[in-house]
DNA sequence: CCGAGCAAATTTGTATACATATGGAAAACC
DNA sequence: GGTTTTCCATATGTATACAAATTTGCTCGG
């Protein structure tokens, strides 16, 4: 996976900007082992940009929580053992959570209700026949991130939002992840939007609360169970 | 207090380091208007440093989220309007709550455990006599941030640690200010804080979340009351 | 008088040279 | 032989020159 395109070729705003996406989306591909030590030179030459932007994209990254920095010695490829993405889910529990209960006091916007709609919709569509091919995976991923997304939004906590973004680096933690999770568990998880549409929309803020904390704390759990029976050995491997 | 002394003087790591530090005072101190450009070259002057460290301290800023960034046009002074107060309350509320549940299922270490007694024990002893003294406000400050921070770390979730301290950042929301409640909250408060350690200790991981989610959520209450009094008082007075 | 458009000045972005700190290997010493 | 010290190679930190972008203010045309 080493295409080696100049980093400057994509116009996005600044060289920093897009070596920030270039390194974080190498990172979270594995490219790098976890614990390895990014030095900054050979990233100039592997993206051909000067250090400038190479030291503020690693800086960016750490902050971010993908990489470990320490003063005079660099930057290294933070390892996220299996408590830590726990940990992550615990966390984006209780803020998805919040996020349903303020979305619930405040209302939703004409706007933001047919969104949902629509992504309720899209998803009794995509799930109403036989199992889903791993072609439909990628779709009702969008789905997933589109319902969640608008109900960040319509919380209208600005600081909520981006921790919850925060949450979202953590690798595997991603919603994107649906793709690992057996078909029964994402139908019962549509189940669980629905539900949660309803109380948003008719005004329960606690109930919001508790079924979007259940919602997600029940991702972690299927994650752990999958994680725990397939993906062994690559946990082992990586130590 | 413009003192004007250069950053480098102080032998923190590295000047980055110190450009930091030096800024974030600034800014929380109130020396730069909310809204405000904080331009590269004035700011090197004023540090006698070069505008490397300082780009690297504006950047590190504005990912702690008290400064606000575009790309080609630089760095603001973020504004915290009420609103983004309160949010930084809720989540904070919902942060610790988790924390306090992690740390009632974990169980407290023997020396967490000292140190949380300890706090309480001086805590009683500072509020035993009459009210507090001017000069009591910062020891029972301390005391306060004590008593949480050992909580955070009880819980053991890197992630959890790193976002409470997000909130913490944002301007007001500290724990620092209790210098501007009422004795009856401080002490209302602090009995609080014994509940919460008998959960803990008790092994109640749902009163503890509960408790320490009401706990913080009050002082949220209070800091409004006290707000829109000052401001009244601001109105008034033709400040 | 007002607005569009151009040009200069200012400001941020990037490259690079130099300074300093770290890590390790070789040499000196016990 | 093992430990310590010194020195050098390498990597990060900082300063600065240059490039590109944005902002400002002016001119010109309507």
């Amino acid at each position: 996976m080493d295409q080696r395109s100049p980093v400057h070729a994509t116009h996005l705003t600044t060289r920093s900007q897009s070596v920030i996406e270039s390194l974080r989306s190498a990172v979270l591909s594995g490219e790098f082992a976890p614990g390895e030590r990014l030095h900054e030179v050979p990233l100039t030459q592997r993206l051909t940009v000067s250090r400038t932007p190479v030291r503020a994209a690693l800086q960016a990254l750490a902050s971010e929580g993908l990489l470990d920095y320490a003063p005079n010695r660099g930057y290294t490829v933070r390892q996220f053992p299996l408590s830590e993405v726990i940990g992550a889910y615990e966390v984006r529990s209780v803020l998805e959570g919040l996020a349903a209960r303020l979305a619930a006091e405040r209302g939703l916007t004409e706007a933001d209700r047919v969104v949902l709609e629509k992504s309720l919709q899209d998803g009794d569509n995509l799930l109403s026949g036989r199992a889903l091919s791993q072609q439909d995976r990628p779709s009702y991923s969008a789905i997933n991130v589109s319902f969640h997304e608008t109900i960040h939004a319509a919380a209208g906590s600005r600081i909520l939002g981006q921790m919850i973004q925060l949450c979202l680096q953590v690798p595997i933690s991603s919603p994107r992840n649906v793709v690992a999770f057996e078909d029964r568990d994402v139908r019962r998880r549509h189940d669980d939007h629905h539900r949660i549409f309803e109380a948003i929309v008719g005004r329960e803020p606690w109930r919001a609360e508790m079924l979007m904390r259940d919602h997600v704390g029940s991702v972690k759990a299927s994650l752990i169970r999958s994680l725990s029976s397939t993906i062994d050995v690559h946990l082992t491997s990586q130590r």
